[in-house]
RNA sequence: GGCGACGUAGCUCAGCUGGUGAGAGCGCCCGACUCAUAAUCGGGAGGUCGACAGUUCAAAUCUGUCCGUCGCUACCA
């Protein structure tokens, strides 16, 4: 059905081990970029799935000395968390690593060392404020101090809260580290720049270009070419990093996450390569006409990802620039942003302490905030496995299954003669999976979803309409044909659903065998069908509640 | 302050290159059915598309102002 197998990149947003994960990054990122790529291999298409945990930057060695731990111990906690998620959600990676790898190293490295050869990078003197107490230069956020505008004095470096200003540092009257408390002094500190200007006209142009991406991220991208790129620091007074290829700066400086994290997508692919003992593998994905690479991120990394990446590809040349950035807006508890560290929302794990992993991928995919914003809770989610999963899918599954066990002797029947009926019943759900296709291919997941959704409820109307369990009386020939009908088209709505419930279409590999391409297939006559126990259990949200209470 | 987005049925959302009577799912009401996880199927009620003004033969869709919400603001990542 694939003629054309081609290979497809799926990138995904890498989780900062500075704390654990929400639900809204889980929705936002690494759950559409699994249906995605289920999707991608069910068609035929190579991929190759990577991302992994993003290990340095300040919030993990501030985390790290508040704990009186180092911060290999936060990012180890943390790394082991996430991947321990992954596995219960079966987010299916091809690989899954970290930023504090030997490998990303070499190639953050070698694209440093490249993008400076070629005078994308150059090196500049800024004044910064130096907390001499703790003995380390302080990051805009971890500076206050009063706010010359409004006259708040708990006003950070970067902005007022009280009157949301855009502040620099030096603005602040009365700074103060957050650190130390104690007043910082300003020094002055070299740095590598990434001449992001350099790329200015060759992005513009290129945004301009693309076709079929989602308004937000076209926008907001160009935005950013509008008013103008700046040239970025890369490196920061830092022990805890990537160190730098060069040694003209002296001690105490490391790359800055921001511009290494994103180097993870090469990075993880050429791991990926070398673990399959094929060590330039990773190029048919990243060279080439024929490669695709879609990248899936909230929207708040968006300029990284459409400007910074892209800046940084075509200034290494020879490698593909993205082709598609579908971000996803929020995911929003009760209206607020979702938040592990303000207690607002689930964790990852949380999530997963309450629900059933499909469970909670089909209520999350049911509610991916693709165009807007989404507000989600915990009744929400319970609404979705309670009336659409468990009711439509769930008992379907059970109540042709259950008929097929006790009417036609336990095994799946002969197809026999088919009526005009039943044929129509099988074209509508294969009409549904080229829908579903399609929607999947330009990543509207929630609407796939709800496509595979509308099958299951077109084979609950053909039940009613042909009512198998009265037929079976009178003419129970008839009745076989009417259920093995039923049994194919389940069959083809659990195609539709396999990216989004892994867990559960794999229970049904009994009677219907693995999902093994993107269409319905005939289930062989005569394997048995044995009494079925029902796919998903109902919420019971009262007693959900009683425990989220306590 | 600047930028981006959002405000559409009780709830969560789609529609927005302007044009057949404004949609979906769930909830609600009525009916059918009883094989199935009190599940399913059919029908129905329900919206001045945030407010005001404008452009147009025609606006939920374009423009402006206002109100409300959220996010970002380049040293969080």
């Amino acid at each position: 059905m694939n003629s054309s197998p081609s290979p497809v990149l799926v990138a995904v947003a890498w989780p900062y081990a500075s704390g654990s994960r929400h639900l809204g990054h889980l929705a936002g990122a690494y759950l559409p970029a699994d249906v995605f790529a289920r999707y991608q291999r069910l068609i035929g298409n190579r991929v190759l799935m990577v991302s992994g945990s993003d290990t340095h930057g300040t919030p993990i060695t501030v985390r790290a000395d508040a704990e009186g731990v180092t911060p290999a111990e936060i990012v180890d906690r943390y790394h082991n968390e996430f991947v321990a998620d992954w596995e219960r959600l079966a987010i299916s990676w091809d690989c899954y690593t970290t930023t504090g790898t030997e490998n990303h190293t070499a190639v953050v490295q070698d694209m440093f060392l490249r993008l400076l050869e070629k005078g994308h990078i150059d090196k500049r003197i800024s004044e910064q404020y130096y907390d001499t107490e703790v003995g380390r230069f302080l990051p805009d956020r971890y500076i206050e101090g009063t706010c010359p505008h409004c006259g708040y004095t708990e006003a950070r470096g970067d902005q007022c809260e009280d009157c949301g200003r855009t502040l620099d540092p030096e603005e602040l009257l009365d700074p103060r580290s957050k650190f130390s408390g104690s007043q910082p002094e300003l020094r002055s500190t070299e740095h590598f720049y990434l001449r992001l200007t350099d790329f200015e006209e060759v992005l513009g142009q290129w945004l301009e270009e693309r076709k079929g991406w989602r308004r937000h991220v076209l926008n907001f991208s160009k935005g950013w070419i509008e008013e103008g790129l700046q040239d970025r620091a890369i490196t920061r007074d830092l022990d805890w990093g990537i160190e730098i290829p060069v040694d003209d700066l002296g001690d105490g400086k490391r790359i800055y996450v921001w511009f290494e994290a994103v180097i993870g997508y090469l990075s993880a692919s050429k791991e990926w390569a070398e673990a399959q003992g094929t060590s330039e593998a990773w190029r048919e994905w990243w060279e080439g006409d024929k490669a695709r690479s879609v990248y899936f991120i909230g929207k708040d990394n968006i300029p990284f990802h459409t400007i910074i990446w892209p800046g940084m590809l075509s200034g290494y040349g020879g490698l593909n620039l993205p082709t598609d950035v579908p971000a996803n807006q929020y995911v929003t508890f009760k209206g607020g942003k979702a938040s592990a560290s303000r207690g607002v929302g689930l964790t990852i794990g949380e999530g997963l302490d309450l629900f059933e992993p499909d469970g909670l991928r089909y209520a999350l995919a049911a509610n991916l905030p693709e165009q807007s914003d989404t507000d989600i809770s915990v009744e929400e989610i319970a609404r979705r496995i309670n009336e659409e999963l468990a009711a439509t899918w769930g008992n379907l599954v059970n109540r042709v299954l259950s008929m097929v066990h006790k009417t036609c002797d336990g095994q799946v029947p002969e197809p026999g003669d088919r009526l005009p009926e039943d044929m129509a019943l099988l074209a509508t759900i294969d009409a549904s999976l080229v829908t579903a296709g399609q929607q999947l291919e330009k990543v509207e997941l929630r609407a796939a979803l709800r496509t595979g959704m509308d099958g299951a409820a077109a084979v609950n109307a053909y039940l009613n309409a042909t009512e198998p369990w009265k037929v079976a009386k009178e003419d129970p020939e008839r009745a076989k044909v009417i259920l093995g009908t039923a049994l194919a088209a389940v069959g083809g709505v659990r195609v539709a659903l396999a990216p989004y419930l892994p867990f559960s279409t794999e229970i049904l590999n009994d009677p219907f065998g693995p999902v093994t391409g993107w269409q319905r297939e005939e289930l062989t006559p005569g394997l048995p069908v044995g009494k079925p126990s029902p796919l998903f259990a109902k919420v019971d949200l009262g007693e959900l509640l009683a425990d989220q209470e306590s």
